[in-house]
DNA sequence: ATGATGCAGTTGTCAGACAAGCTGTCAAGC
DNA sequence: GCTTGACAGCTTGTCTGACAACTGCATCAT
């Protein structure tokens, strides 16, 4: 079996990415596939290793080392002398906010209205609890984003990267943690990077962006809770506007027209 | 792949008992323990596979099935001519907020910051959006609440459904799916069951718990968002600080005694 | 000091063999 | 006719040996 050429790094790092391409893995997916679009039912057998073995052209440690990952994930349960079975158990526990169709306007507002009640909660710890070099953080990802929009270049991840800092500087991680797992779910980046590239900025919403973010910035490093809460709060309701033409836009490119 | 055979046998229930007691199961579960329990660590090698064939007296491919389990668990990460690499990524997918030691008051104080992030907003929020039949709710709730304080009965469950139920109110399932993820683990009941039944309740605060949920229900009732915000923030404070005693007195019992 | 090469060790896959277990069929007994 | 036991065929579980592909490190040449 071949794999690419590139040499992985000596130390495995975090963020390596994951090599997933051998024949277990591949037969491992195949099933898994097969067992969750109900081709065999729950209850039912997959076909002997000889016949997965056959069908798939390759070796039986192959077949059972797929079998074997279908067995961590709860999809099958092998009997030996009867055969592999698929179990009533579904696979793994369910995620949250997964009912999320990003082309669904209320679908993403709503999951916005969530990530928005914890960010302008979290401005106001912030504004309580930061240090000077989480402070000093949060102008610089101003900054940045600044810059990028005068670049006309796309400020969503920048614009997340700023609000992760400020949810840093809480110094309360629960907040970082949320809005990572909520984080890609709440913006469908695909409609918003297509309008945002596809068009000019004008200069005073640039302007008001900016003074937005100065201002949320600003009281943080006052140290003045209510004034961050409010700050981010304009803000966000603004930016809630904003996206919500945009995403009337990006669903019906006739909808200026008929404002 | 063929058509699979889907005749099921006629013993298999979906309560039947597994069976798990073969070899790879079991080193699957060994090398498991090892790596949640750190020994090895994250990012660190397993030994190789001919080392565990003689460490546990199995042949190699009982267990590189093991290992193939691991892999799904997303536990380890093989390379082929390097070895198995401990992955930074836990089991499975990741349980939001899985990293609660209930024992630990940090641990709680920090989830409820986040849960009050939420129902701050989702106070606002219905005030805004309730519905009359909401709204009546919300008030039978407070009412159910006061007469279990009156009795002296544990509130926990009655007080989540109040805060369950303005979520409700929010018409944005979100809020309530949010609640519900996070319920439990942001109040270890056992901690405060356990200081709620030991204790006679003051009538005062009797007087301040209810004036608090007043407030609440009655800025939702009428419709001020601002004013249900800051009511949700007072109780929530309050309410924080209460339960830092209770948790300050059941992980210390002289704590209140050097006060 | 740097780059190339070789080698030992590692994982990935294949094939064959035998053990343990299950299922279905058939015959014997009641 | 129904139940039970025996048996054959098939299935999974484990072991063994072999070779391919790959990695990491030591050594050597420039």
């Amino acid at each position: 079996m071949k794999t690419p050429e590139t040499k992985p790094p000596p130390s495995l790092a975090p963020t390596a990415p994951a090599r997933r391409s051998g024949l277990s893995a591949r037969v491992a997916e195949e099933l898994r596939r097969a067992i969750l679009s109900g081709v065999v039912p729950i209850g039912g057998k997959l076909p002997s290793e000889a016949a997965l073995t056959a069908s798939h052209g390759v070796s039986r440690t192959v077949v059972r080392e797929a079998i074997a990952e279908l067995r961590a994930d709860g999809l099958v349960e092998p009997r030996q002398g009867a055969g592999v079975f698929v179990t009533a158990i579904a696979a793994g526990p369910p995620q949250p906010f997964q009912s999320v169709d990003p082309m669904r306007l209320s679908s993403a507002i709503e999951l916005l209205e969530l990530r928005y009640a914890v960010e302008i909660e979290a401005a106001g710890l912030a504004a309580l609890r930061r240090s000077p070099a989480q402070d000093e953080a949060i102008f610089e990802h101003c900054a940045v984003i600044e810059r990028l929009m005068r670049e006309g270049a796309s400020t969503v991840e920048a614009d997340f990267a700023l609000h992760l800092t400020i949810a840093d500087a809480t110094n309360n991680m629960r907040f970082r943690e949320f809005l990572e797992m909520l984080g890609e779910k709440a913006i469908p980046r695909r409609a918003v990077q297509r309008s945002e590239s596809g068009e000019e900025t004008p200069s005073d919403y640039l302007r008001q962006i900016q003074a937005e973010h100065r201002a949320i910035a600003d009281a943080i490093s006052r140290q003045e809770d209510e004034a961050a809460r409010e700050a981010m709060r304009i803000h966000l309701k603004g930016g809630q506007m904003r996206y919500r033409k945009l995403l009337r836009k990006a669903l019906d490119p006739t909808y200026q027209t008929s404002c």
